[in-house]
DNA sequence: GGCATTTTCTTTTTT
DNA sequence: AGAAAATGCC
């Protein structure tokens, strides 16, 4: 096939560029995806590259195994694979070959963050610093900073002189990084930071990686942090983060939109975006302005309020794309009357044929998912909310990994913590803190000194259990080379965890939900045992990595806490099912979908107070609502309330800023927000305006002008008549709308609760996806998901 | 050492 | 409001 054929003239330059630095600056929806699969595809082809030397590296495992899957429909499968993964899933894959040359076990841990928080607090109580005078998460922030500027505690100390909290937080920094170093664990900051100092530090290693990847893609260049960046130069054979030394040969192309940087909080540098045209002198410069993905009227809405940012460049946006409906801005009494609006704004996109999985619900912070998860569940909504409780960092599942980890690593001093009296075996407070003083005393792991307790002072029935505590993880270590699946099966076994799970939680239904995570982590292990390589990096052992290639890297069980450690948000969104997707804004980063509503535009939520004091935070901010806004293909709904309620006080919202900076002829006001806004310059002033005459398109849409709640939720494919019923479903449906009608003919007479009756013309699609067209008598032709258009048999 | 009760804190955003 | 942690009692 011809790789360019179907290519814009700016994609096909992207695509076939082969050798030197590129950088696509590609807006939203301009077919950035397409351009980085096609251009592997033309480096294989073309340019005869082996695939194997090819590293792709994407924000996310879902966006990397969603390329892999791409590129091998565009290339040959025996020429080989391409490397696609995280920087992280990246760096821990190699770690696991190369680590022992900085000191640490190849059988390291990877901690998430609740791992390090306890650590921290940990080192904390050691140090006598009240946890209650400083949040852990506090220091925790400031070590992660100073990790990725590769400040040792030394020179934090010394930077951090004379301002007190900083100095603690030196010497919480320097005591932290000694627990991970006797534990063998590695926090996430520890995977790209440790690399980077390998590949500075070996040049045997760095010689063996950059002969390995002669090509280098990266995506979302414009959140990588520091270390992300070194790690690319080494990569790329520049080899020095010295910025002077010539780069012109450097096979890497990166992609990104500055107007996308969302992660400046965690250390992302939109810098390194702004400047790689410095770093990579000779790079080749793409700019992909068109979209392909939303409306003109939300691509305008999207580029007037990106236009305020002053730190920018500037873009010119535009599209083919149909004009489409004005994007709704919406004002609400309070978060209640507004998540049911957002409901039932669904509720009625599917009755009128969108697939739930067409629709998402955005919002700034994860708290303000409650509400209309409520609200979901009120319309019957099937919907999933993306990232929230996270599976793998449930208690329940963490206690059995705990097992894995304590096997995998003998030194995890705080997994055998975990697990040491979980479930309960009667080994207490005082007896762990017994094994700890022994512990450090001896200088070894808490494991060790499980196997000396002859000269400790613990009780007898405590001492028993100690031993057939030692007994059991001598019973499962003998299982380690087996399934992933049949280790973690036994370990519930042995340790009888349902029971403890029923013990735990009395209520039926909670233990039953918690007993069926823990079977599900089964499930996944086996899922895991089937296809291992396909879920982590991809590095199979014994792929050119020599003779020496350890069993450890891939495949093991250390493979699948690797797996379950380094999954994102994103990752736990699968396809297929027809559920309507709940996110925050920052999780919503490179998806897209038809309909996108999102929540909770006010003054302090939205910019976040915490963020909106500086200019960058601000601008942060609106890039934020920019992302959010550009995910949307079709229909694009903000909105907001007059009163919410947090902790437990109600308060009084401003409208954010945001709002006044859309323009005007993209958007439109719905319920209160028209009355508020109507006299135009009082919606810039926020609440200034009295409230005054109601616009006109409200009362065009609308019979009654009633309150927020029944506020006109058209569908994209309607005109504003359906939007006026939508809001008052007829009384009398032929049927009972229990669950629709699951198999109607064509030539059928049948019900609609918004269309009234008509005819069935045609069906299409089978399951699920099966749709229906329907000629209704008084509302026209309309394409209908049959699953969810709560059709009835007609009477006649 | 285990369990129930009280107190405190939560709300940025996440690999 | 609801969870997690700290306290206190057996």
């Amino acid at each position: 096939m011809n790789l360019l054929a179907d290519l814009t003239d700016a994609q096909a330059e992207a695509v076939s560029h082969v050798d030197g630095p590129l950088l696509v600056v590609a807006g939203p929806g301009s077919g950035k995806t397409r351009v980085i699969t096609r251009r592997v595809a033309y480096l294989v082809d073309v340019a005869a590259v082996a695939p194997r030397n090819i590293l792709a590296i994407t924000f996310t495992n879902k966006a990397a195994a969603e390329m892999r899957g791409r590129i091998e429909q565009l290339i040959d499968p025996d020429a080989g694979r391409a490397f696609c993964s995280t920087f992280h899933s990246f760096c821990a894959t190699f770690l696991r070959r190369f680590i022992d040359r900085i000191g640490f076990g190849r059988d390291f841990v990877i901690f998430d963050r609740s791992d390090s928080l306890a650590c921290i607090k940990e080192a904390m109580d050691e140090l006598r610093i009240d946890a209650q005078q400083w949040r852990p998460a506090a220091f925790g922030a400031a070590i992660a900073a100073w990790k990725d500027r590769f400040v040792d505690p030394d020179e934090a100390e010394r930077e951090s002189a004379g301002d007190y909290f900083a100095s603690r937080a030196a010497k919480v920094y320097a005591y932290y990084l000694e627990l991970l170093r006797q534990r063998n664990g590695l926090d996430f900051d520890d995977l790209l930071v440790h690399m980077v100092r390998i590949l500075k530090d070996h040049d045997e290693v760095r010689e063996t990686l950059q002969y390995r990847f002669q090509y280098i893609l990266i995506d979302e260049y414009q959140d990588t942090n520091h270390a992300q960046y070194l790690l690319a130069r080494y990569l790329t054979g520049v080899g020095s983060d010295d910025r002077s030394l010539p780069s012109g040969l450097a096979n890497i192309c990166v992609t990104g939109d500055p107007d996308q940087s969302i992660y400046g909080w965690r250390g992302a540098d939109i810098g390194n975006i702004l400047r790689f045209e410095e770093d990579f002198p000779s790079a080749r410069v793409v700019k992909l302005e068109q979209n392909y993905r939303s409306t003109k009227l939300i691509l305008a809405a999207a580029d007037g309020l990106i236009r305020h940012n002053r730190d920018r460049k500037e873009k010119d946006l535009f599209t083919d794309n149909v004009q489409g409906r004005a994007v709704e801005v919406c004002l609400f009494e309070d978060e209640y009357t507004e998540a049911r609006a957002m409901a039932s704004r669904a509720a009625d996109l599917v009755a009128m044929g969108t697939l739930p999985s067409e629709i998402a619900i955005f919002y700034r912070v994860n708290a303000l998912s409650r509400p209309i998860e409520q609200a979901l569940w009120e319309q019957r909504l099937p919907y999933v909310v993306v990232g929230a409780l996270e599976f793998y960092a449930r208690r329940e599942i963490k206690d059995i990994l705990g097992y894995l980890r304590v096997l995998a690593n003998p030194r995890d001093d705080g997994s055998v913590v975990r697990v040491i009296n979980t479930p309960t075996r009667g080994i207490g407070k005082v007896t762990v803190e017994r094994l700890r003083g022994a512990a450090r005393e001896r200088g070894v792991s808490l494991l060790e000194v499980l196997d000396d307790l002859s000269d400790l002072k613990i009780p007898k029935t405590a001492r028993a259990s100690l031993g057939r505590f030692r007994g059991m993880l001598e019973e499962l270590r003998a299982r380690k080379g087996g399934p992933v699946a049949d280790l973690v099966a036994r370990v519930i076994q042995a340790t009888d965890y349902e029971a403890y799970l029923e013990k735990c939680y009395p209520e039926q239904e909670e233990h039953e939900d918690r007993i069926g995570n823990v079977r599900q982590l089964v499930a996944a292990a086996r899922h895991y045992d089937d296809q291992g390589a396909e879920l982590g990096g991809d590095e199979s052992p014994g792929d050119g990595s020599g003779p020496d290639a350890p069993s450890v890297v891939r495949g093991g069980f250390a493979g699948f806490l690797d797996y379950t450690s380094l999954l994102s948000e994103q990752d736990a969104l699968e396809d297929g099912t027809e559920k309507v997707s709940l996110m925050t804004l920052h999780t919503a980063k490179g998806l897209e979908f038809d309909h996108v509503l999102i929540a909770g535009i006010e003054d302090g939520t939205l910019p976040h107070s915490r963020s909106k004091d500086t200019d960058s935070g601000l601008e942060e901010e609106r890039r934020l609502l920019f992302v959010g806004m550009t995910r949307a293909r079709k229909g694009l709904c903000l909105t907001y309330a007059r009163w919410r309620t947090r902790y437990r006080e109600t308060e009084r919202r401003i409208p954010s800023p945001f709002l006044a900076e859309l323009p005007d002829e993209a958007i439109k006001r719905l319920g209160a927000a028209a009355r508020v806004a109507s006299a135009g310059a009082a919606a810039r002033a926020g609440w200034g305006g009295r409230r005054a005459i109601p616009a006109r398109d409200e009362l065009d849409q609308r019979s009654e002008v009633d309150d927020d709640e029944s506020f006109a939720f058209g569908a994209n494919s309607g005109g504003a008549a359906d939007a006026a019923e939508s809001a008052k479903p007829d009384p009398e449906p032929a049927d009972d709308d229990g669950g629709g009608l699951d198999v109607p003919k064509p030539g059928e007479r049948v019900y609609h609760q918004l269309f009234g009756a008509g005819i069935v013309k045609e069906i299409s699609g089978r399951g699920a996806a099966q749709r229906v067209v329907v000629v209704f008598d008084t509302h026209g032709v309309k394409k209908l998901v049959l699953q969810y258009a709560k059709l009835a048999r007609s009477r006649r």
